[in-house]
DNA sequence: GAGTGGTCTAGACCACGAG
DNA sequence: TCGTGGTCTAGACCACTCC
C-alpha cells in the first residue's frame, strides 16, 4: 500500500467518525501530523475530491462535501470502483447472488482479442442476478479466462470475485475500461430484472486488468434504468 | 498552462504526426529533452493515459495505443471532456446547432441550489438540436445562470458557449459532475432524434463548474441508444 | 498581506518488466 | 541483473482566497 492511498484512507475514516467539523486543516499540518511531506498529502486530497468526499479550493482550503440526493431511488455507480456491485449495494441491505449459468469453454473471437488469450485457451462464462433483500438488482454477464483466475467455484460466484482474486490468489487489481450504453429490454432483463417490455436498461461493459496489465475480465452490467445511475465525479479538465 | 499540460499537448501532437513508432523514450529522456524534471514528464503522461492515447507499463515503458472499435457506429462521450458535443463530433462530418428555444426566466428550486444562485438571479433556459452532416444528433438542455455567463446570444449558441466562456469571457473551465443515465423516449425526441416511440436514450445530467469553483451549467444531453455509448478510460483503483 | 493549495526541482529509493 | 516507471522528500516559488 502506498503512503498517499493509506493517508486517504486514514483520513476517509476521521471524516466518516466525524473527527473535523466541515473543513481539514492545511496541508502543511497535515503532512507534519502523517510525518511526510506535503505533496504526499495532496495526492491524498485529490483521491478524497476525486471520490466526491472533499472539495479543495486553491487559497482556502479542502471542505468537506455534503451528500448529494439527486436521483433519490438510484443505486450510483461509481466511476472509481471496479466491482460496481459490491461498492454500491454496500450497506443498502442483505445482498445474495443467484448463478443462473457457470460454464467453461472455448472464447468467441471477441474474447480472445479483449482478454489477449489463445482461441484453445478456456473461459469461464458465468451469468450472474443480483439480489437485494431478494429483489432483483442487476444481471451481470461475466467472461474470464481460466489460466489467468484459476480454481473458480459456485462458492466464490455467490461471493465476490474480486475478493477472491485480492485475498486468495494474491493478484493485484489494475486499471478497467468502461463503455456505458442504453439497451433495449431482453427475455432474460423480463425474467431476472422483474422488467416489463417497455422499460429500458443502463448496460456497462467492461474490461478489466491486473496491476500487471494482463486482462482479466470482460463482462456486461445490466441495470433496470429506474434503479441505477452511472456517475462521474470531478472529472479533470487536461485541455 | 502549466508545463505539464503544455508538455502534454506537445507529445499528442507528436504522436498524431507519428513521430513515434509505437513507444516513447524513457521518463528521463524526455525530460532532458523538455527541459524539465521526471516527475512533470510523469504526470504529462498520465494526462495522455487518461486520454486512451498512451498505455503506460512500469517496468517497461510507455506504449502508443492502437483504437479500440468496440461499438464501431457509436459516437464516444469522453470522460475527460466537459463539452461533449464538440469534442465527440469533431471530425465526423459539418456540425450545425438547431437553436428549439432559447428564452431567459426565473430558476427553478432544483436550479438555484445546483447553480447556487438566488431566486431573484435569471437563468438562460435552451434547448439546442445539434445536426451531424444535417441529420439529427443529440438534444441538449442547458441552463446556465445569467450573471455568472452575462452577453450569451443566439450565435454564440450556434456555435460553442465553452469556447465563448474561455476566449470572449477570459474565465477558466474546472470540473464537473456527471450522472448517466437511460430512459424511454419522449416526444421532443422522437421529433428532434427522429426516434420510434420504442427506442431508447442515453441521458447525461452534468454540472459544470468555473475553475474558482462556481457552478456555470447544468445540462442535459440526450442521444439515440444506438449511435452514443459513455466511455471511461483508465480509471484508477484507489483502494 | 497573510494563508493556502498548485506546481516544479533534484535527487533518492522502491517495484516491476524483461532478458 | 538492469532498465523503467512509481513514489517520496525537502525546499521553493507561484496563484488564488480572504481579510
Amino acid at each position: 500500500m502506498t503512503k498517499y492511498i493509506e493517508i486517504a484512507n486514514k483520513l476517509e475514516h476521521a471524516i466518516l467518525r466525524k473527527e473535523y467539523d466541515h473543513k481539514l486543516p492545511n496541508e502543511a499540518a497535515l503532512a507534519h501530523q502523517y510525518q511526510t511531506s506535503r505533496v504526499v498529502i495532496s495526492r491524498a486530497l485529490k483521491v478524497l475530491a476525486a471520490k466526491n468526499i472533499l472539495h479543495v479550493i486553491q487559497g482556502s482550503g479542502a471542505y468537506i462535501k455534503k451528500n448529494d440526493t439527486t436521483f433519490p431511488n438510484m443505486v450510483e455507480l461509481s466511476a472509481s470502483e471496479h466491482d460496481g456491485f459490491y461498492h454500491s449495494m454496500m450497506g443498502k441491505g442483505n445482498i445474495t447472488s443467484h448463478v443462473v449459468s457457470f460454464t467453461i469453454r472455448k472464447p468467441e473471437l471477441e474474447e480472445i482479442e479483449k482478454l489477449k488469450i489463445k482461441p484453445n485457451d478456456e473461459v469461464y462464462d458465468i451469468i450472474r442476478q443480483r439480489l437485494v433483500n431478494g429483489h432483483p438488482g442487476k444481471l451481470e454477464y461475466t467472461i474470464m479466462p481460466v489460466k489467468v483466475i484459476p480454481g473458480l467455484t459456485l462458492d466464490v460466484l455467490h461471493q465476490s470475485v474480486y475478493n477472491y482474486i485480492r485475498n486468495t490468489l494474491h493478484l493485484g487489481i489494475g486499471k478497467a475500461n468502461r463503455i456505458i450504453v442504453a439497451d433495449k429490454v431482453d427475455a432474460y432483463d423480463q425474467d431476472y430484472l422483474d422488467c416489463k417490455p417497455d422499460d429500458v436498461i443502463l448496460s456497462v461493459h467492461q474490461v478489466a486488468y491486473l496491476k500487471n496489465g494482463c486482462p482479466f475480465e470482460l463482462s456486461e452490467t445490466r441495470d433496470r434504468y429506474d434503479r441505477a445511475g452511472y456517475i462521474l465525479f470531478e472529472v479533470n479538465n487536461n485541455s
